[in-house]
DNA sequence: CAAGATTGATCTGTCAATCTTC
DNA sequence: GAAGATTGACAGATCAATCTTG
């Protein structure tokens, strides 16, 4: 029953704001979508590459930072994961010899991440298929008017969901 | 530096069609909403529900049914969880007194979950804040006409995730 | 024996606690 | 002592294997 109806708004202070018709199925539309997109890219990336989507943006973004290096804490932010996460997975990027660890020569507070030749070499290898994926599933599915918009309204969904 | 550029293509069997500029912000902007939004929800249930995500939604799908029931292997389809992973999860729920599991009289190759009056109180009283949180994050940062628009791209881009 | 469902092993992410460097 | 980072314990998801019913 929820999120749509005017169903009993049982706890809330004031009454609940249900959903109307469109926009719950706007939103089933789109949180769809939104749990099923990032999986079919996983599946696509493990069969390809076997990598996780997280550790292919990680090693993208890595390729992206001068000497392909980047500082964990910015990194964390770059990927979207937390400290803690992003460590473990570093952890398994360097047993596997794509990424190694040095701190900071001059801080040692910071830890960097490098992105090694093999690490680098991987990720080259991988990103074609991704791309493609990329442009199957979103890009050459919109119009560039829509892409457009897709990307104005995903800019501002991402202020709010960012807290603004 | 995958998704964008023309980089070294080396694996594929054709070149690839990387993504131009606007494709690449495009495909950034709306890969981190669809990232973040997830995340944002399940803290929002988790706080103020105790719930995860998908486990607000197998209640909000199993309420809709007739009987508030469902059988296993259709709630898995609508809540777009793996057999398995609803299996486990029912397990939990059924632990926490929200959900019990009754074979199928009919066929006893079906397993029917059937909330308990415990469950729809939960997402009863659960649904407010939730409705609440998706308006804020979503539904009221777009106009009617955007919605309309994130509707039709979602409904779109779904039938390629799923296979088309 | 095929479809529905469950189970167990394993892997990954989270949370809280800890360690290190300045 | 505060910020950056790591660690370990635990919760949840996946995958493959198994069980059950018709």
């Amino acid at each position: 029953m929820p999120t749509s109806s005017k169903g009993p708004a049982k706890a809330a202070a004031r009454a609940t704001r249900w959903l109307d018709k469109d926009e719950e199925a706007a939103w089933r539309a789109f949180h769809a979508v939104v749990i099923k997109l990032p999986w079919t890219l996983e599946r696509q990336l493990q069969r390809d590459a076997d990598l996780s989507l997280i550790e292919y943006y990680t090693l993208a973004r890595l390729s992206e930072g001068t000497q392909h290096t980047q500082r964990m804490s910015v990194l964390a932010e770059l990927t979207d994961a937390s400290l803690s996460r992003l460590s473990h997975l570093v952890t398994r990027l360097e047993a596997r010899g794509y990424v190694r660890r040095e701190p900071d020569p001059d801080d040692g507070r910071f830890t960097n991440a490098i992105m090694t030749k093999a690490g680098y070499a991987k990720l080259v290898a991988s990103a074609p298929a991704h791309v493609e994926a990329v442009r199957d599933l979103v890009i050459d599915v919109l119009s560039p008017a829509e892409l457009r918009r897709l990307r104005d309204m995903s800019q501002r969904l991402l202020t709010q969901v960012e807290g603004g």
